[in-house]
DNA sequence: TAAAATTGTAAAAATTATTTCAATCTTATC
DNA sequence: GATAAGATTGAAATAATTTTTACAATTTTA
């Protein structure tokens, strides 16, 4: 396993990852890079180039062994154990990101949702009751959390990741439609679905 | 506006657009291609190159002139008029999006939402109310639907997607955590959060 | 034992990003 | 108002990254 995989490569491990366990629970023991690249549309040599990164993970003359490079992939990942990671946000997103019951098989659990609406605050949200902002860095501390998923308005955004931050969080989901800074050592990931949509509306008409 | 500009460059051009209008509502005029950059950690040169393909757009010593950019840029994206979409799946997700007021003013608005239980069919969701699925593709063609997003689960999103197609939907915005097949021509983009969360873990720890 | 399948990888090709700078516009100064 | 200094774009050239091609090595299957 060398030093440095490129980001782009990273990117396409969790792919991989959905696309096998998908392949496991249909009963199937081994994928070629052809017939995973046919259901990802990647090409079977970029997916042996991604995977030869981490090893010698395939079986000449027979693929992948699914089992096996599951497992591989969620070493790569560090999804081999659940993270425990916060919400901010109990709106519409914060709520479902949080009753949400994909994330667990795959890595992750929402263990606490916070916001700084007084009307929101005690409600309870799923399995959670919405804890106050201004326990935040407290809760994190305690607790230990590295990941915080962020799905306030923009306009609070950069506030609150800089407290997310001094409190010691280190990895980001943002769902605010803004580009937001963080320091060096703290990842970022952005969603915002707008800018999917004007992807797509490029193409159209 | 030469043909067939990389998909990888307008990925990015609803960054920029996103952050044009903010700096317009802070009351800027111009924008450098330096300080755009600086606001969205791309490199100045990449912004100047991606916005030379659609003609010569800024004004040298000054920079872009914002009104005008957003304008252009609307155009190009084709979200100088609001799209009206779909929503399938009325659960947690596809009521939030229902929901959602950030969408009309980047060019797009939820004009329906439809689902298969029973339960959901006729609730109110915002300021609508779910509709039967099987009223789809008669909704699509009436009133002329180019897009649809899916908010449902993986197991139903390739039957749905097909029922899209058939239907007239050409683009596509899919939350159900699976790769999905569509005809050329139909363009499809995927938001699955744990993807972004599995790349944020391979950095921790 | 031979044919077929499949990986892993070196080399080549294609794509994407950066560097550099002439051309041009703006602003400051006299 | 003229002129010089400073700022900024747009684009050619270069560099870096990413993807694809091609195939030897290896394993499986018939």
């Amino acid at each position: 396993m060398v030093n440095q995989i490129p980001r782009i490569i990273i990117g396409r491990l969790p792919l991989y990852l959905r696309a096998l366990n998908r392949l496991q629970k249909d009963g199937y023991e081994y994928a070629s890079s052809r017939e995973l690249g046919k259901l990802l549309d990647i090409s079977a040599a970029q997916i042996r180039k991604d995977l030869s990164h981490f090893g010698e993970l395939g079986k000449r003359g027979k693929g992948y062994e699914i089992e096996f490079l599951i497992c591989k992939l969620n070493q790569i990942l560090n999804t081999d154990n659940i993270w425990k990671m916060i919400v901010i946000g109990a709106g519409d997103l914060g709520s479902g990101l949080t009753r949400y019951k994909g994330f667990t098989n795959r890595g992750f659990q929402v263990s606490a949702i916070f916001d700084i609406d007084p009307k929101k605050i005690g409600k309870k949200i799923g399995d959670l009751v919405a804890k106050d902002i201004r326990e935040l860095e407290d809760y994190v501390k305690t607790n230990n959390i590295q990941i915080a998923v962020l799905a306030i308005p923009a306009e609070y955004a950069q506030d609150v990741i800089d407290d997310l931050v001094d409190a010691g969080i280190t990895a980001i989901l943002n769902y605010a439609p803004i580009y937001l800074k963080t320091p060096q050592g703290v990842q970022i990931e952005h969603i915002d679905p707008a800018v999917h949509l004007q992807k797509l509306s490029y193409f159209l008409k």
